[in-house]
RNA sequence: CGGGGCGUAGCUCAGCCUGGUAGAGCGCACGGUUCGGGACCGUGAGGUCGGAGGUUCAAAUCCUCUCGCCCCGACCA
């Protein structure tokens, strides 16, 4: 592709608006354009890139035996009516209505139509296992769309769903499909994490995340590296903490505690740690107020609190709640004599003796407090939030934690929708039974972004090859120079006839132009004409990644670029 | 949805507080010099200052409404 005939617009700057590296860096190299909040188009070199990540995901789907189909983006109410997300999904879910006023969404997945296509089709165990995929244009109305392609109200993905007739068969596919991610992030280049992962609104009982590493990733999760543990922080357990020393128990005692309603400031108060102290929270829920305690010095996983009550919304309680069922204003809650809430204690607490906790009553907190004698809570749980240093569950050592970009998420999902959607195969004794599914998400855009995230220097992106728009940049450096051009023309003919994606930078530009315009744009392999290495008969070819130049001999090129390609 | 902010040339922004001829840099066009890391000089084009209403002799500037966008939070495959 000759520059000159391309269209490839870079700038110096970069919208004010955009933040993080990949965002700058693909507005800046003419990959993609802002139209609305959260909706770009995708110019052609950013089109280009994207497209090699869809066939490196076409290909390993296909490998892992899926099939391709392409889904309408625009589904009728109805079908969203009877799988109960009509109701449930909320504002992200974009409705719209046609001139009959008929009511339809824009579709953010697509477990609605697959079930509806495949409960028509399917009948018998012996049509069992079926995996279907599409890559498709999705919309979800986010709250705040931000970061480019990161987190875009329109995007591109790739759904896969699978339908079965056993558990073990789902486990199957799944796995292979865990392996097929693998094996198409492994392709990009990317340096990745499979975490495991809550299940989240879509259900289901298991579910992995695949995150790309990357500083400015939007998720945090936590691995251990010599056991293997790996979990977003949402899901993470961590091995059972160590208890204080248990103590012969004393009486228990109120004390007043004006003042002091944090646990720093309780347990300085009264001269114990803050682990001795437990911290009890009241959360307003869908199901009603819950009461969640944790040791002093730790925090409550909410999604884990809200998953053991099977709420759909959890938050913390204001002012007015926690008095209704508590008795006192915020900060001297305690578990002791509560009485018409469920109370979820955590297992970090369980072990503790002659703690201390709020007294239910202002300005005050009880000291000498024992589990059994004075409190019990409704349930034991594991309601932790996991922190940097805590052990691995697997016991291998402590967890780290880091952040990462969530580029794909798979789940078992098992009969939610089949059963909801009457979606039903008869197995071989004759019973009629709902499909066990699965679903598997990966986002095309989020992935290129997140390469980028993880592959850019001060001046530019790094692309890792298989990603890049081209896979040379053929640079002349001077178009007034004959020899220099006649040079390049040949080279451009002679790699693209050999099925080298090459990118010719044939404008009428000062050598520095072209030199920045090559580091913003990221194509890995450099090719340089200009006067003074051709007086020797050579061109400079380099490395965007390492910078690395080297001079080849003008007969040798051809045959050294389609070697590096392989 | 709560809090905060921004809409002025293609892009990044100044001007607004204190009303009085609409600005800079980059980009673009033309001419000249230059040509291995975003060159220099000269000339030029380009904006009903997001929109509507109001105050005023006079509004980019003050007021009201409205639309769009962004940031923090909550929320979120």
């Amino acid at each position: 592709m000759r520059w000159t005939q391309y269209y490839l617009f870079t700038t110096r700057e970069a919208p004010a608006d955009a933040e993080v590296p990949s965002h700058r860096l693909m507005m800046r190299s003419g990959m993609i354009k802002k139209v609305a909040a959260g909706i770009y188009s995708y110019l052609p070199s950013g089109w280009r890139s994207l497209s090699k990540l869809m066939a490196i995901v076409r290909r390993e789907l296909d490998r892992s035996g899926c099939v391709e189909l392409s889904m309408p983006a625009i589904q009728p109410a109805e079908l969203w009516q009877e799988s109960g997300r009509w109701q449930r999904y909320g504002k992200e879910l974009l409705r719209i209505s046609d001139r009959h006023e008929r009511q339809f969404c824009f579709g953010p997945t697509h477990e609605e139509v697959i079930t509806d296509i495949v409960r028509r089709d399917v009948k018998s165990y012996r049509q069992l296992p079926i995996s279907l995929y599409q890559i498709q244009t999705k919309f979800r109305d986010e709250i705040r769309p931000r970061f480019g392609l990161m987190r875009g109200r329109e995007f591109l993905m790739k759904d896969a769903y699978s339908f079965h007739s056993s558990a073990e068969s789902l486990d199957a596919t799944y796995e292979e499909m865990k392996a097929a991610y693998q094996r198409i992030f492994r392709a990009c280049h990317l340096d990745f994490a499979v975490v495991e992962a809550d299940t989240g609104t879509i259900g289901g009982s298991s579910s992995h995340e695949f995150m790309v590493t990357a500083e400015t990733g939007e998720s945090e999760i936590v691995r251990n590296a010599a056991d293997g543990y790996a979990a977003n922080t949402e899901k993470a357990n961590a091995a059972p903490l160590v208890a204080p020393a248990a103590e012969e128990p004393v009486a228990l005692a109120e004390v007043p505690t004006p003042g002091k309603s944090s646990v720093p400031d309780v347990a300085a108060f009264l001269a114990v740690p803050t682990q001795k102290v437990v911290k009890t929270l009241v959360y307003e829920t869908d199901k009603g107020p819950i009461v969640a305690a944790v040791r002093g010095d730790r925090e409550v996983n909410e999604v884990k609190l809200g998953n053991l009550v099977d709420a759909e919304w959890l938050q913390l309680a204001g002012e007015e709640t926690v008095v209704k069922v508590t008795g006192s204003p915020p900060g001297f809650a305690g578990p002791v004599g509560l009485k018409g809430v469920r109370v979820v204690a955590d297992e970090s607490v369980r072990g503790l003796t002659n703690f201390v906790c709020g007294a239910n009553k202002g300005e005050t907190h009880l000291t000498g407090v024992n589990w059994g004698r004075d409190a019990s809570p409704t349930d034991w749980a594991d309601i932790l939030l996991v922190r940097d240093g805590d052990l691995s569950p697997l016991g291998g050592g402590p967890l780290e934690m880091s952040r990462g970009i969530e580029v794909g998420h798979i789940f078992k999902l098992g009969t939610k929708y089949s059963a909801a959607m009457g979606c039903n195969y008869t197995d071989d004794a004759g019973n009629d039974l709902p499909m066990i599914m699965g679903c598997y998400g990966l986002g095309i855009g989020r992935t290129v972004a997140a390469a980028i995230e993880q592959n850019h220097d001060a001046d530019g992106i790094v692309w890792p090859m298989p990603l890049a728009p081209f896979q040379v940049l053929l640079a002349a450096l001077n178009m007034e120079d004959s020899t220099v051009v006649e040079t390049a023309e040949r080279l451009y003919q002679e790699l693209s006839g050999q099925n080298v994606e090459v990118l010719y930078d044939d404008r009428n530009e000062r050598p520095g132009v072209k030199f920045k315009d090559a580091d913003l744009v990221g194509i890995p392999l450099r090719l340089t004409v200009g006067a003074k290495s051709l007086a020797e008969g050579k061109v400079e070819m380099s490395f965007r990644r390492d910078r690395e130049k080297q001079l080849v001999p003008l007969s040798d090129v051809v045959a050294r670029v389609r070697g590096l390609l392989g």
